[in-house]
DNA sequence: TGACAGTGGGT
DNA sequence: ACCCAC
DNA sequence: GTCA
């Protein structure tokens, strides 16, 4: 909403200045070289280019009207780049910062100053006057135009009916039909800021089918529970939303960013978590994870049963996606697949450049797409450990990741290799592969075998027999005093580690797959210190560590994409610090995944300014305790006798001070208690206090010692 | 406006 | 440094 | 994309 505001207030205070921001680079296609202008630069320029109507390609072919790259780049280099033996002589190679002048200046400047094409006898002239005509008559056709509306008129398109009349009314003239179908981008209508997402990733694409939209609600909603089996708790009442959610998700996933594919996916695992079927728009709009445009989307599946953004898909997209299915290959090198004209497997097999990995993920395609089931991968895993145990009697080898959630079908086998004496594992890796290999059970290595000290195989294995097919085998071989947080990691689910590390992240501490932290420090978000590792025996460790009920294996599976925040029982967001101190019991609970823990105490760092409280709060009890067993002392070992002679005879002071204390000492037992009981509530409330900034052994040990010292 | 997990192998 | 994967 |  504010960001709406934001850009039609100032399309109202100063439009001039909104319209000479804006050159229209409509006419603009252009290939930009990332070499020696860095990816993210190159991503900056060409979102620039998009947002004013310009198209950027990754292969030249012939559309493009220019060539940018960084000036220091030779021409030669950039033939070499684009696979090219010659650049036609209509395509403009010009330096970059052509580009980045046309946006400061708000217009499309001339060309010439920028040209870098090599300098070749006669023919440049004549190059040069075609250059000049064309981007004159660009610059002349923009001259008599207004600007702004494509993107204005994507904000509607986007937010729906959200867009105000004060822009459209205002702002026409020119059909704008064309709104830049370029993929995805569905931009906010935000100006100024590029965003330099530059990161992809984040799900390849989503192997189950798309099921086939537009199946009646209800007949789903039955179908669902009966076929969903035990698994899933309730099974999806609004699956005919979700489905289409996840086309955008997965699209985003493969193409653009892994962060708005994030939003998607949280939005959708909440969505497929509400108990109902999704009948009103606050029911839409409170869906945790889904926000203002989300709850749109979802608002007009509800109504109209339809989402019109998806007819706007890039038609690129299907073969992307068909590409990022190849183990090996994620969202860029698919989309240069696709921007070379392939379209197809067959077109990849015979023309496409693959590495050595991506050429066994095609081998393969459709066998890794495939899950395998629970049984299938219980072979695999007695295979491995027969291998195993041969090599070493004493070793461990668990099958983990989906196997161990006891998930009914398998992506591929996961298994864990270590010795409980802690040094046997050393090695062990090589052995293995050498066992697995020599009896033909791993057919391809997709990570090279050759580093003696391994502890990651990824590779593709194949249970003998006649109908057997090949599967992706991952093992690890880790030290034993990392077993835990392996077989933590390794157990996942990847959503699951996700969220707990981000909540180890948010009490100071870091969880990897070697290690539970604690004491890290952080300036903004790099690490500074690494922290100390935590003494880690069990997964269940690490959870009492991070403060949350343990969780079985089975339990671990999130199905749900979530971030762990706190929350109230009653729903109000308490907002951070997980160290938040129960002040009524089971007041406080956490939401992780979609589900609730109840959370007891969680260590402290001195990141936290609660650390120092709690230091605070534990000196000032080390103190009282002293004081406490102090007076015991010393107040009985006076005797009433002694202290009414002073009262009498002593000094005028020693007077003062008798008859005071005199009441106190006279209720003998009620003194006793009291100071008894305090110095026992101090001395008792210290460990829990200590035991929050460290850990239990030390905060015992000091505490003894802190009594003695001070206290008797 | 920045974060959304943390790590390792391949090129 | 980037891409891709677990 | 959402959240804080
Ligand atoms: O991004 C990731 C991917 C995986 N893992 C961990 C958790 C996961 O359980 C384990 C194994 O990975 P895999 O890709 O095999 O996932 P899975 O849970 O076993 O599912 P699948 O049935 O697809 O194999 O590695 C992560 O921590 N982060
Ligand atoms: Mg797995």
């Amino acid at each position: 909403m504010s960001r709406k505001r934001k850009s039609s207030e100032g399309l109202n205070e100063n439009p001039k200045k909104a319209i000479k921001l804006r050159p229209d680079l409509s006419e603009i296609t252009a290939v930009i070289v990332e070499v020696g202008l860095g990816k993210t630069r190159a991503e900056i320029l060409a979102n620039q280019l998009a947002r004013r109507g310009g198209k950027r390609i990754k292969q030249l072919d012939s559309s493009a009207t220019h060539v940018l790259i960084d000036k220091k780049l030779s021409v030669e280099r950039v033939k070499k780049y684009l696979c090219v033996k010659d650049i036609p002589k209509e395509v403009a190679v010009v330096d970059s910062d052509w580009l980045s002048t046309c946006l400061s200046e708000g217009k499309l400047v001339a060309v010439d100053e920028y040209i870098l094409r090599e300098v070749k006898s006669s023919d440049t002239a004549s190059a040069c006057e075609l250059r000049k005509s064309r981007v004159e008559e660009i610059v002349s056709d923009v001259g008599g135009e207004e600007v702004e509306h494509s993107e204005s008129f994507n904000v509607d398109v986007g937010m729906g009916t959200g867009g105000e009349t004060t822009g459209t009314s205002t702002v026409f003239s020119r059909s704008p039909v064309k709104y830049s179908v370029v993929g995805l981008q569905d931009r906010s209508g935000d100006d100024g800021s590029d965003y330099t997402d530059s990161g992809d990733e984040e799900s390849k694409s989503d192997r189950s089918p798309v099921v086939s939209p537009n199946v009646s609600p209800e007949k789903l909603q039955t179908t669902l529970v009966c076929t969903q089996a035990s698994t899933s708790n309730q099974g999806n009442h609004n699956q005919f939303i979700t489905d289409k959610l996840q086309v955008l998700a997965t699209a985003y996933a493969n193409t653009k960013d892994q962060w708005r594919a994030l939003g998607y996916k949280k939005a959708i695992a909440s969505i497929k978590n509400y108990h109902k079927k999704l009948e009103t728009w606050e029911e839409c709009n409170n869906l945790p994870f889904v926000g203002e445009r989300l709850a749109k989307k979802i608002w007009e599946i509800v109504q109209t049963g339809h989402l019109r953004r998806l007819d706007h898909v890039d038609p690129k997209q299907d073969a992307i996606n068909l590409f990022v299915g190849v183990w090996g290959a994620g969202p860029t090198a698919a989309e240069t697949w696709v921007s070379q004209g392939l379209k197809t497997l067959q077109d990849l097999k015979n023309h496409g450049k693959l590495t050595r990995q991506q050429q066994i993920g095609l081998k393969y395609y459709d066998e890794f797409l495939e899950r395998m089931s629970r049984e299938e991968a219980g072979k695999i895993e007695e295979v491995v450990k027969k291998a195993a145990l041969d090599i070493n009697p004493g070793l461990e080898a668990f099958a983990c990741g989906s196997f161990r959630r006891g998930k009914p079908t398998c992506g591929d086998v996961d298994i864990i290799v270590s010795h409980p004496d802690g040094k046997s594992h050393e090695g062990v890796m090589a052995r293995l592969l050498e066992i697995l290999k020599s009896s033909g059970f791993l057919t391809d290595d997709l990570t090279l075998a050759e580093n003696g000290m391994q502890r990651k195989y990824l590779g593709v294995c194949k249970l003998p027999g006649e109908n057997t097919k090949h599967r992706r085998l991952d093992i690890i071989v880790v030290p034993y005093n990392e077993w835990a947080c392996a077989l933590l990691y390794f157990t996942g689910s990847d959503y699951f580690n996700r969220s707990m590390r981000l909540l180890a992240k948010n009490n100071g501490m870091s969880l990897s797959e070697h290690s539970l932290n604690t004491g890290v420090i952080r300036k903004g978000n790099e690490k500074i210190f690494e922290g100390t590792p935590l003494p880690v025996c069990t997964e269940k460790d690490v959870f009492d560590y991070l403060g949350l009920e343990y969780r079985g294996p089975h339990e671990r599976d999130c199905g749900k994409v979530g971030v762990i925040s706190c929350r109230r029982r009653d729903g109000l967001v308490f907002l951070e610090e997980m160290s938040y101190i129960c002040v009524k019991e089971d007041e406080i609970s956490l939401m992780c995944n979609g589900t609730r823990y109840d959370r007891h105490e969680v260590p402290l760092n001195y990141k936290d300014s609660k650390f120092w409280i709690y230091l605070g709060t534990y000196l000032g009890l080390v103190l009282f305790a002293g004081l406490m067993s102090g007076l015991t002392m010393g107040l009985l070992s006076l005797d009433v006798l002694s202290l009414k002679v002073l009262q009498r005879g002593g000094k005028p002071i020693e007077k003062k001070y008798a008859s005071k204390i005199l009441p106190i000492v006279e209720k003998h037992h009620l003194l006793l208690v009291t100071l008894l009981l305090a110095n026992a509530a101090a001395v008792e409330s210290m460990p829990i206090f200590m035991d929050r900034i460290s850990t239990p052994v030390i905060a015992i040990v000091v505490s003894v010692t802190a009594v003695l010292l001070f206290g008797e």
